[in-house]
DNA sequence: ATTGAGAATGATAATCTTTCTCAATAAATA
DNA sequence: TATTTATTGAGAAAGATTATCATTCTCAAT
């Protein structure tokens, strides 16, 4: 049985054929996810799938903690699963091309965390976004042009 | 004259009264304004502002890093000057009541530089949100409640 | 298996924020 | 001051998300 499957069961939370179809393709998606993929994905499995439906199930699993809603600037919000082995990742957003690239820095953890304390607070989550550029090794330049 | 002023002329921008409306509120403000804010304070300047151009204004002033957009879950967007003074900062977002603290962290800009060269990227932006609880200092356990 | 109460659903309307359109106006330059 | 061009306000439009509501489904208790 698939952990969402698992964790609405204990929870007593119905568990639907539209409920079923999005813990598929969102448990067997790899990285991040739009709300009209998902949409698209889902309705494979149950063909009546409607889109208030896969917001109002989205909305359950990131309050359950099954799933992260990602928000960039300027960009449509994406859906991706928590995993139960990874760690917590953070993201590198390339400016250009919008490209999101993860990374990991639990050593950063504990500095937020005293942050948070020093101003009275009890870290609950955090997030770190890097803006960036990539760079490019250039071939051009050897050849010396002026 | 402003510093909005200042960059608008270097750069050759028509100075408008619209716009200088929108740099006396945005230059004087304390803090985080969301965008009904700006326009009711700019409109006791110029009545006849209207809403497009706030939003056009507000996006040319991010684009020439004069101001900030934040964007945080389920909060309207939110504009905060760009300070010549104080540092780049991040912020504390409380997860209760949705207040904001802000708070500096340059010991961590170059890490990220780190991470991000790591991953073949030139950073040139970060993003810091620590979510959290605030730490209520109980008045009520030294009593020895059970 | 059947039932009944409550939860969930799909379709669509409504909402909210932001951007677009365009004729009218204002700013900058000569 | 005339001319050119950018900017403006008003409202329409777009895009994303939520609300509404009659119908359908789930599930525990029969």
């Amino acid at each position: 049985m698939s952990v969402f499957e698992k964790t609405f069961r204990e929870r007593g939370i119905s568990l639907t054929s539209s409920r079923l179809a999005l813990f598929s393709v969102l448990e067997k998606a790899r990285g991040h996810l739009t709300v009209d993929e998902i949409l698209s994905r889902a309705r494979k499995k149950d063909r009546t799938l409607g889109l208030a439906t896969v917001y109002r199930t989205l909305n359950l699993l990131c309050a359950l903690g099954l799933i992260e809603k990602h928000e960039f600037p300027n960009m449509e919000a994406t859906y991706e699963r928590v995993s139960e082995t990874e760690h917590h990742h953070h993201h590198i957003i390339d400016v250009r091309s919008g490209a999101i690239t993860e990374f990991s820095a639990d050593e950063l953890d504990v500095v937020l965390e005293k942050i948070a304390a020093a101003y009275g607070y009890k870290m609950q989550g955090h997030k770190i976004e890097i803006y960036g550029e990539k760079i490019i090794l250039d071939e051009a330049s050897p050849k010396g042009k002026v």
